[in-house]
Formats: structure tokens, sequence, C-alpha cells
DNA sequence: GTGTATAATGTAAACGTTTACAAAAAAATG
DNA sequence: CATTTTTTTGTAAACGTTTACATTATACAC
């Protein structure tokens, strides 16, 4: 059985094909009379465009490009479902490109884009700061590409992007444990090569700095976004002959892995240490003791991402660089407690 | 700048266009001498194929659909990277489609297939026992399809599958609580529409009835495959006039949410009440107490399920039905104890 | 009715490849 | 050197749409 095509339409409605192409994509351009002859014939033959054709025609692929560090984490996942619940309710489907949270150059997203076609892409992983200005000259045609979640370095204002004030959220977790009496407060970021993480270190640094605390070398530690990186970074920071009361980690899932290894070494939480994460995931109100972390609207950004590129993509002109940025919130569950003095 | 095709290149190398496709997919068909000039052309111009034009006219997309009931599910996370690894390894991209847990009818994926043209299938999501046989027929052409984690009722052998042996493994976790003793065990499983935990209900209640145990009314409860919904099973479960002193979760991550509610009774794990879960998705074994559990081969599984179906795709004949089983191994942690008599 | 504007339909070209077939060039054979 | 075989290249058709343009049918005005 080979595929219907417009053509078996046309010749049993009796009409043309251009008549049956009409009647799909401008029906008020036919007649009644035989737009439902057409319909009969589309029913009878079972008739369904054939997309990879009218890909090829339009140049249109209705696919958008998603590209991220790791569709394993789950803030990540309530992003793309933000993503996903969009661009499905406009007809795209997305592709998506792992880059297991190593910095892309431009050159790979640059091949990504001429060979896979997209219509456009959201960059939700770190691209290397040189190629991200570079990307559109190289490829061919310029590709509209949205930024979220503060994937590149926030000096760089080429693209349009949506995500939370990092800085300041980081920032704001720093000052709470300030607060609270603590003045040895560690740091777990993500990755050295990523730059995830490098705007919550800026707001943990200079929350620091402002409160005049110094930070010991060794309190800065990678967790590699990971639960075994984090799990070492917190054994590093036991043993540390100044020991934190604190630990800010830069998301939820290494805060896991860095409460796992605090009971495991016999620490209550938060009786002997305070831990705060980043993201506020599905887990983060199960953990025990449940986790005080900074809230994400991360379907919220999402959404917004995808708008923003499908303005971009249909209405064919940029919708403007500046950052969209949406409210975060500390939430304060029993992971962090007053400094017992 | 519209796209360099490869009458472009044809022209700077002073060839026809044919020679230059020739070039590109078959270079041994033509003389060295001139493949250095298409070279240099190609470079000269930075001409890349269209993929959108290539896969017209091949009628092929390089395109896998995956079907699943949720990509924020970390089991199904680790399937997707083997089936990503296999998939990019071959040049093939990826169209996920999530189900969230619904069971998909013919007609649906049907439409997907005709709609969103791919070259093959991959289900890991429930589908209709019924569109389980009439899918190919439908959809003009016949697209390969392969299932993957048993999801699909076990005696519908019309596609090819791989899967671990999901009624022995249910059996063999709920052995192991009664060799310690346990008489009371409860069942948490997924959705009621959902084939995905059928399965393993039906070896718990094999081992069950061959122990010669009972199962109260009420102990086998609902989770709905989340977090909220295991929460609210485990406080009917508590709340059971004869409280089960052991539960067997039908994943590690309603598992979570199970232990989570336990502690919160008040209750202390394995002390006085045991639990089980099945995956062993990377939480398990920084959960407090670290969660005894069914392991699966996951990323194992989806490189399988990606091979198979790519075997399919590439030699056009199909590879047979028979399913293929992979091991899968209890793993022994802390949240299981002999029960105190 | 004629003429004119408008609506509906048809014709054919185009999109960028691949590929069957024809033609030309090169190599092998006598 | 003529002939045959093999290799290399070119020509043109095809894939299934969309769409500019041409044509025909219909409605409207006078």
């Amino acid at each position: 059985m080979t595929q219907v095509s417009i053509k078996d339409v046309a010749k049993i409605a009796g009409v043309s094909i251009a008549t049956v192409s009409r009647c799909l994509n401008d029906p008020e351009r036919v007649k009644e009379n035989t737009r439902i002859k057409v319909q009969d014939a589309i029913l009878k033959t079972g008739y369904s465009p054939n997309t990879l054709a009218q890909s090829f025609r339009r140049g249109k692929t209705h696919v958008i490009m998603v590209v991220l560090p790791s569709v394993g984490d789950p803030f990540f996942t309530d992003v793309m479902r933000g993503i996903r619940s969009v661009a499905a309710g406009r007809g795209y489907s997305l592709l998506i490109n792992e880059t297991q949270f190593t910095t892309m150059t431009e050159d790979e997203v640059g091949a990504m884009v001429v060979s896979r076609q997209a219509d456009g892409i959201v960059l939700l992983a770190s691209m290397s700061p040189f190629g991200t200005r570079v990307l559109s000259a190289k490829s061919g045609r310029t590709l509209p590409i949205v930024v979220g979640c503060e994937a590149i370095s926030s000096d760089l204002t080429a693209y349009p992007s949506v995500h939370i004030d990092n800085v300041a959220a980081a920032s704001e977790a720093t000052n709470y444990l300030i607060s609270l009496g603590h003045r040895r407060i560690a740091f777990i970021y993500g990755l050295e090569q990523s730059l995830l993480t490098k705007d919550r270190e800026d707001g943990y640094r200079a929350a620091m700095q402002i409160a005049g605390l110094e930070i010991e070398n060794g309190w800065v530690a990678e967790g590699k976004l990971s639960i075994k990186g984090s799990i070492e970074a917190t054994r590093s920071l036991l043993n540390h002959h100044k020991r934190p009361t604190a630990i800010f980690c830069a998301n939820d899932e290494m805060a896991m892995g860095c409460m796992h290894e605090i009971k495991s070494a016999g620490l209550r939480i938060p009786e002997e240490m305070s831990i705060i994460g980043f993201d506020d995931i599905r887990y983060a109100e199960i953990m025990d003791p449940p986790l005080t972390t900074i809230y994400q609207p991360a379907e919220d950004i999402g959404e917004r991402v995808m708008y923003r590129l499908l303005y971009e993509i249909e209405e064919g002109r940029s919708v403007g660089a500046e950052p969209e940025i949406v409210p975060h919130r500390l939430i304060m569950r029993r992971s962090v407690a007053r400094l017992a003095i």
C-alpha cells in the first residue's frame, strides 16, 4: 500500500490538486459544494497530508530543538513540561538535545541547526560566550533562539531570555542563614565548566561579603550537579578544619546527596547542620527533613520561553533581547535551624 | 541569505548536481579528481544538504517517536538515556510523546504516526490491547514498533518487546518479605487504567496465594504513580483495621511518598514498617533509610529496544515478536527488616 | 443582454534532493 | 587501432506539496 496522495483525492473528487490543497489550507477560498466533494474523497481515501512534503515545500519543520544539560534533572523536567505544553498546543514537536553538562561550542550548536532542521532553538544549557554571538552568522540562515534559566552568562544580552534573578535569590538564601546566626556557610556549586550555577555562586559571595563574613579556602566545593559529586563535596566540607554550620547547595539534587552524607556521618539536620537547596523540585518537601530551598516557577519559565520563541518564529521578527525576569521565592522548611550558640 | 543548495555547489565545481549528490552519498562512484573539486566547492560555499528535502525525497525522516507515560519519572529517564545514545549513534532523532499515564487508543497512536512522520515507534506507555492490533492496518503504511518495559499486557505478542519478568520480580520481592516473617503485606499499584504495574500486582498476588496468605480488602491501594497519590494510599493503609507490617510499592517514586508518610505518622522504618520498591532509581540508595528494591537495567532496556527497532527499520523486515527478557535483581538495603514478634 | 467585477478553479512551476537511464570518457582487450 | 567493457558523468524525471498566474464560472451593474 503506497501512501495515498493529494492526487488520488483530486481524482476521486473530480477536481484539481490545487483545489484539494486549498480545501485544506484555506477553505474559505473554495465553494461549499466542492468542499464537500473533497471532504468525502478525503474520508473515502483516508488521505492525510504527507508532512515531509509539507515541511519541505513550506520550508518549515514545526520542530523546536531544545538543548539542555540533563533530561534527568527534575527541575528541567518541569521546565520541559511547560515547553512541551505550549509546543503541543501550537502544533510543534520537540527535538531534545542533552549536553550532559558540557559547555557547547558554537560549532556544535550550529551543526545541529543545519543538519537537523528546526524552526528555532530553546537553549537551557550553557554555551560558550563566544559561540553565542557567532551562531546565527555561521549557519546560513539565522535561527530564532531563546535562552532559559540563565544558561548563558548574564552580561551577554545577545539573545532574549527568561529566568529568575539567580544572584538575588542566592543572596536571599545566604542572608536567611546569616540572619539565623550562621557565620560559617559553605557553598556547593555545579560544574567548573558550566555557567548554570555561576550566578548563584556570585549571589552567595556577595551576601557573605556584605555581611563581612570570610569565605574560608575550601568552603566552596564542586558538586558536579550530581548526587555522587555532592556527596564527595560534602565529605570534604565535613572534614574541613573549620567545619561550616550551614551548606548552601546550588540545586536540590545536590542537596539530596549532601543531606545523605551528613546523616551518614551521624550529624543531625538541622540541629548540627543546616542545609538549603535551590529549585524546589518535587522531592524537596518529602526529604527528611523537608528541604528549605528557593522555588523557581519551572513550568512557567518553560511556557514563557516557548511563547517568546514561537512569536519570533511566526512573526518573523525579533521580540527584543531584554531578559524576562520571573519571581522566585524562598521556601522555608525544616532543613535549616537557628545556630545554637 | 537564501540557503545554498546543491546547484550552487555544482556550478562552482563545474559538474552536474548528480555528481555532487554522488560525492556525498556514494563517494566511490566518482573520480578522485572531481571529488576534490566538489569538496572544495562545498567548503567554499559552506553547503550543507537540506535535510528536509532529503527526508522528503528518501521518504525517511530519521526520527523515532517514543511514547512514554512520563518523562519526569527517573526510571524512564534512564531508559531514555539508553534509547537516546543508540539513536544518536545511528543518526536518529527522537520525538517524545508523553501520555501522562493515560492509556492510548489505537487512533491516537495512529494519528501521531501519520501526522508527524516517524520511521518507527518505541512504545513505553500503555496502549489499549485493541489498539495494539489495529495500529499498523489503520495507518496506511505499517510502521515498525517495539514495546519496552512490558507496557502492553503480556499476553499480547503482536509486537516485539524487551522487559524484565515483572511477575517473577514482584513475586521475589514479596517472597523476601514473607521469608522475613511478614504476613500482612500490602501493595501499592500504579493507576487503574494503566497496564504498567499490572504484572507486578499479579506477581504479588501469586506469591501471597502460594504462601497461603490472605490479602485483606483494602491492602491493595492505588498510588497513582505519583508522590501525592502514594502518600494518600499509605495513609489509608496505616488506618486499616488490620494494619500491614510491610508495604510493597510498584515503583520507587511511590515508595518515596510512602516512606515520607510513614515517618510523618511517627513510625520507624524498618522497625515498625518495612518498605520495598521497584526500579532502583538513582535516589533509592540515598533515601533514609536506603530503599530495598528491584533493580531493572533501565538503560540497557532502552538500548536493546532501539537496536531491535533500528534493525526492523533498516533491514525492512520484522525481527520477530518474541519478547526479550532482561535480568532483574533484588537489591537489599535497609528499608526492610525481619518482623519482630 | 452586454460589460465588468468577483469568485472559483485549473495549469504548471517550484522547492532540493535522489536516481534510472543515457551518454561520454577511460580502460582493457584483441 | 578498432572494438568491447568498465568507469565516470550528465540529463531529466520524480517525490507530494504549495502557489503565482491564467482561466473559467458566477454575480452584479447598467
